[in-house]
DNA sequence: AATTATTTGTGCGTATGTATC
DNA sequence: AGATACATACGCACAAATAAT
């Protein structure tokens, strides 16, 4: 290894570290030449490369400099968002894009996105790609299977470790202390079950989703509402659902109406699955709301299509991608922004819901 | 003037003036020494500036060369595309930018996406940014109220001439002589007036789009089935609507049953205005089929719901952008390549066409 | 305000190593 | 195998800008 080059290994190492800051000044090249026992021009040669990099600046008459870390970021890194989400097509996801990219759009950034198809897989090519390039000021992503264990958190960390600012929506790693912008899944979870306590309801069943973390946090507010009520809880009447189930809801049927055959509510884990689980009552009979009262959550399309009248708390797709593109920005100014918001929205009421009568209890 | 900074310029200018072209060998260290008298080092110092800048490459017992021009856009203008379309949320577009970024990725390429919301102006400030930061390999447009003058055809022309391939989807801009991947909107319509026709109908109105190029050849389709079928086409069937009627649409309530009236059979622009339409009808008492028979296009999401058999010619969605993804990724490769391409789809038949019967016409 | 020490910038000389042709 | 060309490295001298005295 070249003499020179060791100079700049020790350099880059120690800026690394922090123990040379953006701003400060480094050793004079006289005293570099005794520190390692170099010539002038060798320790000259190591800055000289550095400099051209952009990570050192020289004044005559004064002293080499670390280059402050604001103007390298941003001669780098353009004004580009990367944006992860799961889906594109259809439910929330366009309008949440929309939210993020028009507010994007009002700072100024452009927006380069790419959709995981929830799986690993895709998720672990998009970030190396990133991380390949390295030209982008910030991310949000929508994580992939948030309640699995993450096996793309070396590349989320190795991100995180070269200073690239990242938010998440709908829900987040919980290893890798991010902020995140989504809904207060538990408290919405909670409103959405204490609408059907409320309505009399005792024997509520729910149908959630097991890799997402918001199935997790949903649950927890179906749990809270039920306890605060006074009702028993039946592990027969809570149903665990993954994102390939999703694609084959007929193979759950019957698990799903032997399940819930007892209930008198349900709590849906989205509208998505609620509209199946009515499909299926409907097909066996069973009337909404006169037979079976529904909650949802996320009040997307679904809800009003087909003659639903669907009680649905509503997910503020734009104004949440608005909100994650807005924190965001703010992080990238300041790393210490607190920029996790979590909104909290009631029950949009249709007629999906009906009072218990005495009899059916 | 320093000594190096002499040798810089004169190196400099031969390659602006051609005279040294790129992969050329300039002089040796030794020659540059006799031919400006100076030091060994000092040339070296000339060199080993430039070749931070990524001007001149040396190789190590061979020489130094001037960089290949090839090998330094290609490092700028990265693997990503830059992508335009009026609009995210909702209709035919998720998905058509599913296709369009699955196939993309398929290639190695990321997607940078921005929305026009269908005005100029947005459309010139995208267009604004891609040409400032310069760092894309390619582009695909859906165009801007493709019917209209375009005001930001400079910039477009801008970008030609930078050699960034670019593809247009759905529609195009005449004036630009860029390939396109969209419908066969001429003949897709002509198929949908037919189906109507073949159901005996006569007095066939219709609702187009005026600022879109789609609607001029939905049009043109259905001036020909009309002909075809020997029936008279009278100007008063002819609703054109612009994207902002499209937003308001109660405004246009009264003209739109005014003017068709008298007809048994309307071809709709696309399934959102049949969607207002068949609602107009319906408050009057109208019924679909019985007392008008309907056709569309796009074959959206919309053509099914809220119990709407809606007959529509289907848009490909993912298919085409899919087909423009690859057929851009070609064009990058190959600046002749034959881009264009047209989808020919035939109608999807539901429940919103009946037999006309002879006392009605 | 002038002086002085420090620090980087420019320039030259020499020597040896190593890859290419 | 030898000539050529770039790579690394040390030595010195002086200029120009800066900062501290």
């Amino acid at each position: 290894m070249a003499k020179y080059q060791e100079v700049i290994g020790w350099i880059t190492e120690r800026i690394d570290s922090g123990a040379l800051a953006p701003g400060m000044k480094i050793p004079s090249e006289n005293e570099l030449c005794s520190q390692f026992r170099i010539s002038r021009q060798t320790a000259r040669h190591a800055i000289g490369r550095l400099e051209a990099k952009g990570i050192l600046t020289s004044r005559r008459g004064s002293g080499t400099y670390v280059s402050d870390l604001h103007v390298q970021t941003t001669a780098n890194r353009q004004k580009r968002i990367a944006v992860i989400t799961t889906y594109v097509d259809g439910y929330i996801f366009p309008r949440m894009i929309q939210g993020i990219e028009s507010k994007l759009n009002d700072y100024g950034y452009s927006m380069q996105i790419a959709f995981t198809n929830n799986t690993f897989e895709r998720e672990r090519s998009i970030l190396e790609d990133i991380l390949q390039h390295d030209d982008i000021a910030g991310m949000i992503v929508e994580p992939t299977k948030s309640a699995l264990p993450n096996p793309n958190l070396d590349l989320y960390r190795e991100l995180i470790s070269r200073r690239i600012p990242m938010l998440f929506v709908n829900s987040y790693y919980p290893e890798l202390n991010c902020p995140h912008v989504s809904m207060d899944d538990r408290k919405c979870a909670y409103r959405a079950v204490k609408m059907l306590t409320e309505h009399g309801h005792r024997k509520i069943g729910c149908i959630l989703k097991l890799d997402d973390g918001q199935g997790h946090a949903r649950y927890s507010g179906y749990l809270q509402a039920m306890k605060e009520a006074g009702n028993q809880i039946h592990d027969d009447w809570i149903v665990w659902l993954d994102t390939e189930d999703l694609a084959h809801m007929e193979e759950n049927r019957e698990k799903i109406c032997r399940r819930l055959k007892e209930c008198t509510g349900i709590f849906a884990y989205n509208d998505q699955v609620a509209v199946e689980v009515i499909r299926f009552l409907g097909e066996k009979g069973i009337r909404i709301p006169e037979q079976m009262s529904v909650v949802s959550m996320d009040d997307s399309d679904l809800a009003q299509m087909n003659g639903m009248g669907l009680d649905s708390v509503p997910h503020p797709k734009e104004k949440l991608g608005a909100k994650a593109a807005e924190n965001l920005v703010h992080l990238i100014h300041n790393a210490q922004y607190g920029a996790t918001h979590e909104f909290e929205e009631d029950i949009t009421v249709r007629s999906s819901v009906s009072n218990i009568t005495a009899g059916e209890q």
